[in-house]
DNA sequence: CTGTGTGAAGGAGTTCACAGCG
DNA sequence: CGCTGTGAACTCCTTCACACAG
C-alpha cells in the first residue's frame, strides 16, 4: 500500500542492486513491462521475494500486468542513493586497489572514484585511468572538495586500522573493506567486509563431495 | 556433546573461516589458550554465537578455561577442508584476475592458483607471479592433473555463462563468481558470488545521513 | 567459581496463500 | 483473469539462561 518507515532489512538492500542490474539489462533490450516471475527467472529469486522486497518501499507495480522496467528502475536508483553520481575514494593502491579503479570505473555507472591514497612514494603520483594515487595527508582535503562518501579499503591487514580512523576523520562514514582485519569504527559507521580469501575458503568446505 | 550430522547451515561456514584467521593471529603471537568471550572480541560476533558454531562441530573447548587455538585450529581445517592444501584456478587473466592472483597467492596459506585462463591471445603464456596464463582448451588438462577444487571466475558478464559451463565440464564443482551475471548451473555445483560492484551499490544505501 | 555446551525462547526473513486491483 | 500486494504460517538462525565439567 505505502512506504514502509522502519529500516529496509539488509537483505533487502543487497538485492536491490542486482534488481538494478537486471533493469538495466532489460532497458538496453527495450524491454518496457516485467512481471515478478520473469524477474524471478533472472535474479534467481523468488517472485514473492521479489514482490516483497519492492512493496517495502511502494506500490511500483501495475496488478495484472507487472512493473515498468524504466519507472522500476528510477525507483531503485533512488531509494538506493544513486539518481546522483556517488564519489568515492581508494584507500590503498596495491594490485588489489589498482583492479578495482580500473574494474569500478568501467562496471559502474552511477559511482566515481576520485582519487586513491597511499604511503608509498613510489606509488604516489601515478595515474590509473584517469585517478591519481595521492599521499594520506591530501584526504580530508579531497573528501571534503568532492564530497566522497564511501573509501574503499585495500591496504594490507596491519594498516587497516590506522588508515579507516583516517578515512573517518576525513568525514567518510561507509567502508568497503577488503583487508582480512576486524575494523573497530564508532556508531555510525558503516563497514561491509568483503575478504575474499575467507570467502574462497568457505567455498572449499562444499567441495567436499 | 557430539559432532553434528546435519549439514551445516550456511552462515556458520562463513564464520569458520574467520576464527581460523584470528587464531592463526593468535598462534603466531604464541597465545595457546582463548575463551570465547575474547573470540568475540576479535570477531565481533557474540561469545555465545561462536560457542554455537563451533559446538555444532564438537565438543573442542575445555569448561572453565577455554579452547586450545592450536587444537582449535587443527579442528577447523580438517572442517573446511584445507588441512591438505587446495588448488585452484583462475579463469579471465583481466584486471582483476592478476589481483587476484597476487592477492590469494600472498594472503592464503592454504590455496594454491596453479594457472589462469584466457581467451586472449596477447595474455596467454604470460605469468603473474609463477602462475601461467593458458588458453582455455588446456583447462580440461590441468584441473585433471592438478585435480582442482574451486575456479575463480573473471571473465566479462557477457562470457560468464560459456566459461562456467566450460568450467563444469572440467570437473570443477565449485565457482567463485566475479562477473555481474547470474550462471545457470546444474543441481550439485555450487556457486558463490562477489559481484563488487553490486555490493558497493548496497554499501552507498547506508551513506545517506 | 570459571567458561563451555545446549535446550528453550525469541526474532528476522522467507514462503504460502489469497485478497484486491487493473 | 493475471499479476501485484500482503497478512499469516513457517523456517532458520540468534540470543538467553542455565546445567555441567574442570
Amino acid at each position: 500500500m505505502k512506504a514502509n518507515n522502519r529500516n529496509a532489512p539488509k537483505s533487502v538492500v543487497r538485492r536491490l542492486p542486482i534488481y538494478l542490474h537486471i533493469l538495466d539489462n532489460l532497458i538496453e533490450n527495450e524491454v518496457e513491462i516485467i512481471s515478478s516471475r520473469e524477474l524471478s527467472d533472472e535474479s534467481g529469486f523468488t517472485a514473492e521475494q521479489i514482490r516483497k522486497d519492492l512493496a517495502f518501499f511502494g506500490a511500483f507495480g501495475t496488478r495484472g500486468t507487472g512493473y515498468n522496467t524504466v519507472f522500476l528502475r528510477e525507483k531503485i536508483l533512488k531509494i538506493i542513493g544513486l539518481d546522483k553520481q556517488t564519489n568515492i575514494i581508494v584507500v590503498g593502491a596495491g594490485h588489489l586497489g589498482i583492479a578495482l579503479i580500473n574494474y569500478n570505473v568501467t562496471k559502474n555507472p552511477y559511482v566515481n572514484v576520485v582519487a586513491a591514497f597511499d604511503i608509498d612514494s613510489d606509488i604516489i603520483g601515478k595515474k590509473i585511468l584517469d585517478v591519481e594515487v595521492l599521499p594520506m595527508s591530501k584526504m580530508n582535503e579531497i573528501v571534503n572538495t568532492y564530497n566522497a562518501k564511501v573509501a574503499v579499503l585495500t591496504v594490507p591487514s596491519g594498516q587497516a586500522q590506522i588508515a579507516v580512523e583516517k578515512i573517518i576523520e576525513s568525514g567518510i562514514s561507509a567502508v568497503f573493506n577488503f583487508a582480512p582485519a576486524k575494523l573497530r569504527v564508532p556508531e555510525g559507521i558503516c563497514v561491509e567486509n568483503a575478504n575474499l580469501s575467507v570467502e574462497l575458503q568457505s567455498l572449499i568446505y562444499y567441495t567436499k563431495a
